[in-house]
DNA sequence: ACCCGTGTTCGCTG
DNA sequence: TCAGCGAACACGGG
């Protein structure tokens, strides 16, 4: 269930897994043909058949994949959506559990795209023209690879009347932040998730901007590996510092001396985690 | 049975 | 025209 870390993670993954090498054959599951609209899988894996992993790019939680045939591009584009994985499997290996789409490529590997809740989307993109989709093309600047300019993100927030925390949510502000990483940037910068983005002042935007990729880079450090693995996979400890972490004490407030349970509210139907003592 | 969930899109409203 | 809101999508785990 990615946020921007763990589809960098995905992104490297496919890198190390598939560039060069060309794709044999395309199976899907038929109970899944949500997850290749508004195309069919069958107009998918006829488009994707028989071309090779060219080069993969990541803008927010999108997967951006060119891959070529007799010298002609063509993108795949992949959203991982709530559950969405990408697994490599030996050839012959059972396909692991809700497998929804899988690539076999030349020499031994098969690409699983795993999906149990069918919220990720798989379609081509003819020419690999990702800046003609309209979802991508509607996305900020990638945080991690451009960075967040300060004053663009304290003139986004002035113009908005939304809560900090549900501001943060909107992709065409910092593609790649979801509802962990927003309501982690708001602790780090002690920021109250509850505050009309536009009353933020431009060191609290800049602190934002700070917390937001100091929440990327822990959980990138911690989460690159072969594999994506997911926090919630048992026995997996929490590593945010709020959130899932209703009731227990204020981490920044117990250092200071003092005590403060950490408070779950909702906004915008999802879960907001803060310490209502230092987030101002 | 019931509630919850790292995401997005759609239709409605003012 | 558009920001904002809430339902909907679909399934598994506690």
């Amino acid at each position: 269930m990615p946020e921007l870390p763990e589809v960098e993670i995905a992104a490297r993954n496919l890198r190390r897994w598939a560039e060069g090498r060309r794709v044999e054959e395309v199976g899907w599951d038929p109970r899944a043909r949500r997850i290749f609209r508004p195309a069919t899988p069958a107009a998918f894996a006829r488009a994707v058949e028989g071309a090779r992993f060219a080069g993969i790019r990541r803008i927010g939680k999108h997967l951006l994949v060119s891959l070529e045939r007799g010298g002609a591009p063509v993108g795949l584009l992949a959203h991982l959506g709530m559950t969405g994985k990408w697994v490599l499997r030996a050839a012959g290996d059972p396909a692991p559990r809700h497998a929804r789409a899988w690539l076999r490529l030349e020499g031994d590997g098969v690409l699983h795209f795993q999906d149990s809740r069918l919220f990720g989307r798989l379609r081509t993109v003819p020419g690999a023209r990702f800046d003609e989709v309209p979802e991508v093309a509607a996305l900020g600047p990638d945080p991690l690879e451009h960075g967040i300019d300060p004053a663009a993100l304290a003139g986004a927030l002035a113009a908005s009347r939304l809560p900090l925390k549900v501001k943060l949510l909107d992709q065409r502000l910092l593609p790649g932040v979801g509802n962990i990483h927003a309501s982690e940037a708001c602790y780090r910068a002690r920021l109250d998730p509850r505050r009309p983005s536009r009353t933020l002042s431009r060191a609290g935007a800049k602190a934002l901007a700070a917390g937001i990729l100091a929440s990327f880079r822990m959980t990138l450090d911690a989460e690159d590996g072969p594999e994506i693995t997911y926090v919630e996979e048992p026995g997996a400890e929490n590593p945010f510092l709020v959130y899932a972490r209703e009731g227990e004490p204020c981490p920044r407030c117990r250092r200071a001396g003092r005590t403060s349970p950490i408070r779950r509210i909702v906004q915008a139907q999802r879960s907001t985690f803060f310490c209502p003592r230092c987030q101002r």
